[in-house]
DNA sequence: TCAATCCGTATC
DNA sequence: ATACGGATTGAC
């Protein structure tokens, strides 16, 4: 085709310009407005190397619309993209000529100058790109949502909580006040047994809102969202508070997003959905049961609540809590470091409301009970449990998901398997031969079990299949109920019946439970993860403190040996003492949160050109590449390898900044094979 | 010597 | 993605 060609419309001399020619014109006739005529523009490419703001003029006849947070629509590179302005400003230091915004796609600010600082404090932390962050922090928009009216606003102030319930806590009180008197207390709070966890949170989120600032609580689930929901009704009535979840639909998430945004309600609650809210002056974070792993987000660049929630806190000069009947090695971690104070029950409160647990071996009742031998029930808890249902008292028996990963452990004593150069876990090749490490993929000849001594290895018995039925045969004339994946219940009555339960999905039972049987821990404990043990205490603790006092019949029982530290750690209720444990045996071992982790996975040459082009700090632990199981694996996929890389903590942010520009180099190279970076996986196997 | 085309790179 | 600039190539 030539230029000449008489059916093109293009009379213009100069085709070259052609494709400039519109916003040419434009930039002569389309007057900037007057105050602060430059927008700065975060635009929502994914591509590592473009993960900074760009500068555009703003139109005067969208002077009043292009608001800071509001979403913008621009001309970047050939195309046109969404973006969010960041702010207005009088000069720009970019030398070349400046576009025009093309549209202001709504004038409502849904990105609160808080919450893109956040964002971007995130997008650095993980290695990831603030595009991907904003796709979290802000739901997608709709319109019908943006036009509604806004509900209610009740006025007048918001009394403070009674502080009663915090009576068994001595520092609980004084928190309540800070709260109330507008200070920032940063707090590790462990629940005790038989306190109503939401009443608590409740309270705190009361609190700071009586003292006229924003609160904004996350909770792992939609049942425990629905507890605190009503727990924050009874104090503040139905319009001071929104609830998020992304299980909502996309309208009723963008309306409560937007009465949060508009600064209509004091206090936002949710599950990681919300962790991003806008709250205004926000006065108070707080996370519930922060060792679920639900608080852990499945999208690039996987986010950990906790992680934001304690970032948002420090850059908003907000108070923490941190609360749970269980405490993790994070959680501790602030503690050691004095960065937040512990709020735990007095003893006598403790010995007060605690059940009694007691550890017991599997050895069934075989030869009198067939019944529970088939559901492999120890005398001790066939026995409590009978006691509880002839005092018309519920039991509940948990009992891990199938599914768990296989790990080797020793023969003997059944301690998980230590690779002897890194201390990760050991696995058998499916094709059999020594054990080899699945973090650092050194093969593990000859291996001697720490513990004991032992060189015979087995693989883990995997969480055993139980029934309710078999339950059932051995509780004759018992109600069985179950509540698990498929039909979560949320109470029980406070009546003779068996309610058997995954972890995660236990009711709460009207008066507390007579027994609570915790079963087939090796399931759990066994696990092929790092925090199995912290896990397997964070879940018998859930059920555990749904049973009533042990002077009221209460009784707890684990089927697992007395002599593990985990086991010890349930039967004298002792939280925060494992969590300390678990802590330094981590700083020993060189696992997180002491170290910083971060996984690489992709293909081998992609790797190792990320790795070529990355400065990685000074004493960079890198650990394999391993191979990675993929679950569907196309047979022309070239095969996955892992590899870790682990820091010092005081490194993280480097290590993260490394990994940041060496993805930036990639991107701009158009590298297409792409390699998912991992800052803190979850999963280290 | 000029213009059409290719390739690498930046994207306000 | 796509538009631009500089390098490259090919025809006169």
């Amino acid at each position: 085709m030539s230029a000449e060609d008489p059916t093109l419309p293009l009379p213009d001399p100069a085709p070259r310009r052609a494709p400039r020619g519109r916003s040419r014109r434009a930039t002569r006739t389309v007057e900037p407005a007057q105050r602060l005529p430059v927008a700065r523009v975060a635009v929502d490419v994914g591509l590592a190397h473009l993960d900074r703001p760009f500068d555009y003029l703003v139109p005067a006849r969208l002077d009043a619309e292009a608001v800071p947070g509001c979403r913008v629509r621009v001309r970047f590179g050939g195309a046109l993209v969404d973006g969010y302005l960041l702010e207005r400003v009088e000069h720009s230091d970019f030398t070349g000529r400046l576009g025009f915004l093309d549209r202001v796609t709504s004038a409502e600010p849904v990105l609160a100058a808080e919450v893109a600082e956040l964002a971007r404090a995130v997008a650095d932390r993980y290695a990831g790109s603030l595009a991907d962050v904003l796709r979290l922090a802000v739901p997608p928009r709709h319109a019908r949502a943006e036009r509604a009216a806004d509900d209610p606003v009740p006025a007048g102030p918001v009394p403070p909580p009674d502080p009663d319930g915090w009576r068994p806590y001595p520092a609980g009180a004084a928190y309540l006040r800070a709260l109330v008197d507008g200070r920032a207390p940063r707090a590790v709070f462990t629940a005790m047994p038989g306190d109503d966890w939401a009443d608590r949170l409740a309270d705190a989120l009361t609190a700071v809102a009586a003292g006229g600032r924003g609160g904004l609580a996350v909770v792992p689930d939609a049942r425990d969202l629905d507890r605190l929901d009503a727990a924050l009704t009874v104090r503040l009535g139905a319009h001071r508070h929104v609830a998020i979840a992304a299980s909502l639909g996309p309208e009723q998430r963008y309306r409560r997003f937007l009465r949060a945004a508009r600064g209509r309600v004091p206090v936002v609650i949710g599950t990681r959905a919300a962790m991003f809210a806008p709250v205004p002056r926000l006065g108070l974070v707080a996370i519930w049961d922060d060792g679920d792993d639900l608080h852990a987000d499945d999208h690039a660049p996987y986010p950990h609540a906790r992680e934001v929630l304690l970032t948002r806190a420090q850059q908003a000069g907000a108070a923490a809590l941190l609360a749970g009947y269980a405490r993790s090695a994070e959680a501790q971690l602030l503690l050691a470091t004095g960065w937040a104070k512990p709020i735990v029950a007095d003893r006598a409160a403790l010995r007060a409301s605690a059940p009694r647990v007691v550890a017991t071996g599997d050895e069934y009742q075989l030869a009198r009970d067939p019944a529970a031998a088939a559901a492999r029930l120890p005398g001790v808890a066939v026995r409590a449990a009978r006691d509880a249902l002839a005092a018309d008292a519920p039991v509940l028996v948990q009992v891990p998901r199938r599914g768990y990963l296989p790990v080797v452990v020793c023969q003997r004593c059944r301690a998980r398997t230590r690779c002897p150069r890194c201390a990760g876990p050991l696995a058998v090749p499916a094709a059999g031969g020594f054990p080899v490490c699945r973090w650092c993929g050194h093969t593990a000849g000859g291996y001697r079990c720490p513990e004991c001594g032992g060189r015979e290895l087995r693989a883990a018995v995997i969480g055993a299949r139980r029934t309710a039925e078999e339950l059932g045969r051995a509780f004759p004339g018992a109600v069985v109920r179950t509540s698990g994946r498929d039909g979560v219940l949320d109470r029980v009555p406070a009546e003779a019946s068996v309610v058997v339960s995954t972890p995660g999905a236990e009711p709460v039972a009207d008066g507390g439970y007579g027994a609570v049987l915790l079963l087939d821990s090796w399931a759990l404990l066994t696990r092929a993860d790092l925090r199995a043990a912290e896990e397997t205490l964070r879940r018998w603790l859930a059920a555990a403190v749904l049973a009533r006092p042990g002077a009221a019949g209460g009784r707890v029982v684990v089927v697992a040996d007395a002599s593990v530290p985990v086991v010890q750690a349930l039967v004298r209720f002792d939280p925060g003492g494992f969590a300390e444990r678990e802590l330094a045996d981590r700083r020993a071992l060189g696992f997180p949160p002491a170290v910083r982790m971060a996984s690489l996975t992709g293909t081998a040459p992609a790797i190792a050109e990320l790795l070529a082009a990355a400065t990685l700090p000074d004493g960079t632990d890198e650990l394999g590449p391993v191979p990675v199981a993929t679950p569907r694996a196309a047979p022309d996929d070239p095969e996955r390898q892992r590899l870790l890389l682990r820091v010092p903590r005081a490194q993280g942010p480097a290590l993260a900044t490394a990994l940041r520009a060496a993805t930036a180099v990639r991107s701009a190279r158009k590298d297409a094979d792409p390699v998912r970076v991992q800052v803190d996986p979850l999963e280290l196997l």
